[in-house]
DNA sequence: AATAAAAATGCAAACGTTTTCATTTTACTT
DNA sequence: AAGTAAAATGAAAACGTTTGCATTTTTATT
């Protein structure tokens, strides 16, 4: 790895517009951030000498003066999966809208890995970050602190939360499954959730779900909560062993993916969904909707949740202050669809 | 919008390292860079010194210094689908094992939009940018060049690129699934691709089948060419009117998202697949595999070409010179699976 | 037309590193 | 033990902007 050092070539800088311009880089600078304190006809003749020379701002130089570099970060579990991809989507394009950049990177469920990967931006100066669920390490808290770095928590809501938040309540998304089930006169009934070590929201969907059921007296034996990655393979060969013994009437699935993964492997068996089986998500990603039979699941309203992200870290960060709302929830909706039937 | 100057707070400095440590900035600015070249006692204490104040590099300071940012773009037509998560989550994953970041936008299949993306990238002086395809404007090539920033298109694959490509042959995978169903002896066969407009993978894969139908003298009558967003609600919207009067015996889906709509649609109405209607996809996305029935498809290794495209940016960006390998094939894999059947 | 106030511009000092060049320290020869 | 080469460190000048302050130009006021 032998050094090189880019000699930025034939790029022109803001000295060489200002002098075709005829002005003082000063009043070139002023241009690109403040437009309308320099006059019109000195302003026509910046823009022609910035078009004719190919001129790009270097927005580095100035956010070493400054200290704002107009890049967010978000940092998600996981990219290559249903999960985040609308929230990703929406969060970038709000941020594009405002003329801001988007560094994005991915702790495949890693807290210690959230944490280098909070250093890594820090390092590249962002102005505001947000994370998902409030399930993380200390550390990086302190860091963002100690340098005023806007931080919200994306995905879950809790009122009390300590910073920030944006989301919505995933134990009232537990809840909301339960209770469907109940209604539908089910009473034997799984669960099939990922690991909750470190994801509060799975944790969250998991007690709202055991909370209703226990509170309508109906009794899930231990063996009946079982243990299954975000993946639709994973799901589908885990659905088939559960299937073939004396399964459920109904499945809670924690998310969309792992119901996808159980509605498919139903269909390889030949099992009738929703008539022998009842299937129920949490999610409605895309695709969802589409699926035969159509999933009955909880929409998180994720492109909403980036928009609102998005729209928060930047407030946060122009004013330097703690965002007007600072718990925001936002509304699930019950998509009640196909792959649920009273008993 | 007031002005705001981040006062960098308490956040120590590369000075204050070297003062706790007893050196001199330089030698701070030596360990981080290049480790090996300071002693072994200074080492320890520059170490102890920054963990002590907390200390995090400001890479931008040193990026201006020097030209490199430590950070590379990718631009995508969309993330929020399956097509490209499986592609940006490695290259993510490698640049992070490289200790380098991403700045990733999407631009929504519209090229001018690409341009203007890319001149926002190149505002935060990314070390170089990885595009989707070869179809684009020429205005961003001009000013990644002036710049002697550099590019690389990936996904497709041509062996005469004038720019270094990372991607498969999208006009053989065209042949492959077009092949596929003449020797199963269909001969009533539609095709349901995207605008292709400003998307040559779509229109290499299209070119590809069409041909190798027509070298089969296999007549496709103009309304069996059908047009489709990559969506899986419109797919199988589409698909249900299409499936309702005098429907084809299979269906070339220009990639797997199309064809998982079609399934459903399938599903839907009642018809068989394979045995009524076979249908075949090009990608090989998560959950091809694993769908009922499972898509027949050609694979697409997303992860390897995202690997290998971060791997070839680093390169250039190292050498300052074209990477080795110009064009870079990535091998296609056909997968029959169950959703395609000998008439 | 003269003056005061406001608006537009210029000057030059930051911003926090990296790197060249010079200097000091260490290691190696004989 | 002296002398030389190599290795480790320090001093200071960049890197390309932004911005506070000073200065000039314009506009408004009388």
């Amino acid at each position: 790895m032998e050094k090189r050092t880019r000699s930025r070539k034939g790029a022109p800088g803001i000295i060489e517009v200002a002098k075709l311009a005829g002005v003082s880089p000063a009043t070139v600078s002023r241009f690109y951030n403040a437009p309308d304190i320099v006059k019109g006809p000195t302003r026509n003749r910046i823009e022609k000498a910035a078009a004719d020379l190919g001129y790009i701002r270097d927005r580095m130089a100035g956010t070493l003066h400054n200290g704002f570099s107009g890049t967010f970060g978000l940092i998600v579990p996981t990219i290559d999966n249903a999960i985040f991809a609308e929230l990703i989507e929406a969060f970038s394009a709000r941020l594009q809208e405002r003329d801001r950049t988007m560094l994005i990177a991915a702790h495949g469920y890693d807290l210690a890995m959230e944490t280098a990967i909070v250093r890594s931006l820090l390092e590249r100066r962002i102005d505001g970050i947000a994370l998902i669920g409030f399930d993380h390490e200390a550390v990086p808290f302190n860091m963002l602190a100690q340098r005023d770095v806007p931080v919200i928590s994306v995905w879950n809501y809790h009122k009390d939360s300590k910073i920030p938040c944006i989301g919505m309540d995933n134990y009232k998304a537990g809840q909301w499954v339960a209770q469907h089930l109940i209604e539908l006169g089910h009473t034997d009934i799984a669960c099939v959730f990922p690991d909750t070590k470190s994801n509060d929201r799975a944790r969250d969907r998991l007690s709202g779900a055991l909370d209703t059921l226990k509170s309508k007296k109906i009794k899930i034996a231990p063996n009946r909560i079982l243990t299954c990655a975000y993946d639709i393979g994973a799901a589908k060969t885990l659905a088939k062993s559960v299937l073939q013994d004396n399964p459920p009437s109904a499945f809670i699935c924690c998310n969309d993916v792992i119901a996808h993964g159980f509605i498919y492997a139903c269909q390889s068996l030949g099992i009738n969904v929703p008539h022998d089986i009842s299937i129920i998500g949490i999610g409605d990603f895309g695709g969802s909707e589409h699926l035969e039979p159509a999933l009955t699941t909880v929409r998180l309203p994720a492109k909403r949740i980036g928009v609102q992200a998005a729209d928060t870290l930047l407030e946060m960060s122009d004013t330097g202050l703690p965002p007007k709302q600072f718990a925001q929830a936002i509304d699930l909706e019950f998509m009640e669809r196909a792959s649920t039937r009273k008993i």
